[in-house]
DNA sequence: ACTGTATGCGGAACAATGTTCCGTTCGCAA
DNA sequence: TTGCGAACGGAACATTGTTCCGCATACAGT
């Protein structure tokens, strides 16, 4: 690769991930081509998809999340463990406006980044309900790829009207967490 | 109001109400006019802002869920009525694409959507789960307006790759419900 | 150092869609 | 029957995703 094309991948790439921060993923192309000093023309060039920018900009924060798991599973009993994995999770989520909405918009612009999304944390979730189930500290098994899912849609913005989102997403994500522990 | 006008009004509600069925609630515009045999600009006046459409052409279907409470409060104890309405009510967001995502979408352009949502819809669940809350069915109170918010977000399509959506939605919201009566 | 070429660049051009505007039509009341 | 103002239709404009192509240039080979 020519160290011109590699400057610039870099340059969109850092320019993505603020304007990404700043307005969400469906931010248009052109102000993120723009903030990169770039035209789109090349943006395009370097990522065909837009989910392949997207994929690009929030692969290594999902590593981050995954790795994030081993040292919690040491450090806390196995339900804990769940739990504080999840709110690590949700954090992340959260933080990423759009991102929860891109990755269930069913169209396939996104399937390679929930392909990738999926691939890394399922496993991570299905060793931890386990090890939960296992240790009895949870009482229902899940499909890990649902529950993701469905923290993911959680941590989406806005609601009704009158609630502001500060806690919301949290506390419905624990309340799914406790429906892990009701009897039966 | 001429009687043209008003034949055009309905047109443009059976228009919407189909496309939306098909398509989601993100459906071109043109498509809607198209389909009712009428310009935009017809669409327009009647509906300056998209929500106006979206509203009108769900308000009766919101109303005919809040109506199904009293009679599923009579029907069944508190716990099980709010089981029941709920998943009511999950079926009702669930068949609308896009509906929940519209109500969430945080921008001002669905705000009366919402408000009418919340008006309608949150004292009726604050009344069912008042009521479980006194019949000790359940331990956990929660926001009405929460609750119903992130019911919404999670009947929206979609989630990470695998996951088919056929009950997906339920099997979620059941998990948020026995949530309410996890212990302590 | 020089040069030829393939790689990469920028942005104009195209397509889809939301929204506005205005000349024209037509329902309805006098 | 007639006149007016409400309502209509669709062209025109704005925004945004995506493609295409003429031009510039990094770099290998000499």
């Amino acid at each position: 690769m020519r160290a011109d094309a590699q400057q610039n991948v870099d340059a969109l790439l850092e320019a993505a991930k603020t304007v990404f921060a700043e307005s969400g993923v469906d931010a248009p192309v052109r102000s993120i081509a723009e903030r990169a000093g770039v035209g789109v023309g090349t943006l395009y060039r370097h990522f065909p998809l837009r989910s392949d920018l997207i994929s690009a900009v929030f692969r290594r924060e999902m590593d981050a999340c995954v790795d994030a798991a081993p040292e919690i599973e040491a450090a806390y009993p196995a339900g804990e463990a769940l739990d504080r994995w999840i709110m690590r999770y949700t954090q992340f989520v959260a933080t990423k406006r759009g991102l929860a909405a891109a990755l269930h918009s069913g169209g396939a612009t996104y399937e390679p980044l929930a392909e990738y999304f999926s691939t890394r944390l399922t496993p991570t979730l299905r060793r931890l309900v386990d090890a939960a189930l296992a240790a009895g500290e949870i009482t229902h098994d899940v499909d890990p790829s649902e529950f993701l899912g469905a923290v993911a849609n959680l941590c989406q913005a806005g609601g009704p009207s009158g609630s502001e989102s500060a806690g919301r997403a949290e506390r419905m994500v624990q309340l799914l967490l406790a429906g892990l522990r009701s009897g039966s």
